[in-house]
DNA sequence: CTTGACCTTCCAGTGGTGGGAACCCCCATC
DNA sequence: GATGGGGGTTCCCACCACTGGAAGGTCAAG
C-alpha cells in the first residue's frame, strides 16, 4: 500500500503519517523506489492512533497505548491507568471551559448589544 | 513603572508583556537606559488583556476588544458579537470534550483494570 | 514524449508563551 | 574603586501536533 491508500483507509492524513514515522510511532517498509510500503499491520496501527487521538490522547500516551496493544502479555491495569489520567485531564478542561462559558454568557446576556457605548462586557474586562 | 512592577500589578508575566509589545498590543515608552517605562494606561490595558485571555479570547479577539475599549464611540453590538462568537466556540469545544469524556468513561468503567490481558479500551481503539 | 498524479525530503510556520544565554544598568556595601 | 546582586535588554530555541509549500524523483496513461 502507498501512503495515500493507507491515509484513506486509516483516516489519517498522509502528512500526519509521515510525521508519525518520523517520531517512531510506525515503521513502514520501503520499496525500491523509496516509496513507503505499508503493511496491513501499519494500517491497523494508524487506525488505532487515529482513534486514540480522536479521544484526545497525547502522542506520548498513544505511544504507550500502542506498545501495550502490541504487548500480548500486558496488564489491562496499565491501560486503564493511562485512560483514567486522561479522563481526569479532560474533566479539568471541561470544568475550565464551563467556567469561562458561564462568565461569558452572563456578560453576553447583560449586554444590550445596541448602538450605545455602554457595554458590560468591556466594563468587566476593564476591571 | 518597570516591567516587573507592572507584571505583578496586572497579573501578566513579564515575558508575555514583552510579547504583547512585540505584536503591537501595547506600546510602552522607553527610559533613557532602554528600560520600558509603563504608564498606568499600559498597566490597565495589560490587566484587560489578562482578563480577556483568561476568558479564552484569542489574541486577535483581544486586539479587537482592546480597540473597542479604547474607542469611546464604539457600539456595544460589536463587542457583543465578538463575545457571542467566542461563546459559540467555547460551547463547541465543551461539546467535543464531553463526547470524549463520555466515550472514555464508558471504556474506563467496562475495563476490569486487573492483571488480565483482556482490555476493552484497547479493543475499542483497535477497531 | 508529455502530462499529471503520485511520491520523496526538507524547511518554515502555527499560538502563546517558557527557558535560558549573553550582556547592560543601577544601587548598596566593603 | 571593586564587587555583588538584582533588576533590565535582546535573541534564539523548545513546546505540541501537525500543516503548507517548494523542489525534485517516479509512474501509468495517452
Amino acid at each position: 500500500m502507498n501512503i495515500s491508500d493507507v491515509a484513506k483507509r486509516a483516516g489519517v492524513p498522509a502528512k500526519t503519517i509521515r510525521y508519525y514515522e518520523e517520531i517512531g510511532l510506525i515503521k513502514p517498509l520501503r520499496d525500491g523506489n523509496g516509496y513507503r510500503a505499508f503493511r496491513d499491520s501499519d494500517m491497523h496501527k494508524l487506525a488505532f492512533l487515529g482513534r486514540a487521538r480522536a479521544l484526545g490522547f497525547t502522542i506520548e500516551n498513544c505511544r504507550a497505548l500502542l506498545a501495550l496493544w502490541e504487548d500480548k502479555s500486558r496488564a489491562s491495569a496499565d491501560v486503564r491507568s493511562i485512560a483514567k489520567d486522561h479522563l481526569k485531564q479532560i474533566e479539568a478542561k471541561i470544568a475550565d471551559l464551563t467556567a469561562m462559558r458561564d462568565t461569558l454568557s452572563d456578560l453576553v446576556r447583560t449586554c444590550a448589544g445596541d448602538n450605545r457605548a455602554d457595554c458590560p462586557i468591556l466594563s468587566s474586562l476593564g476591571g
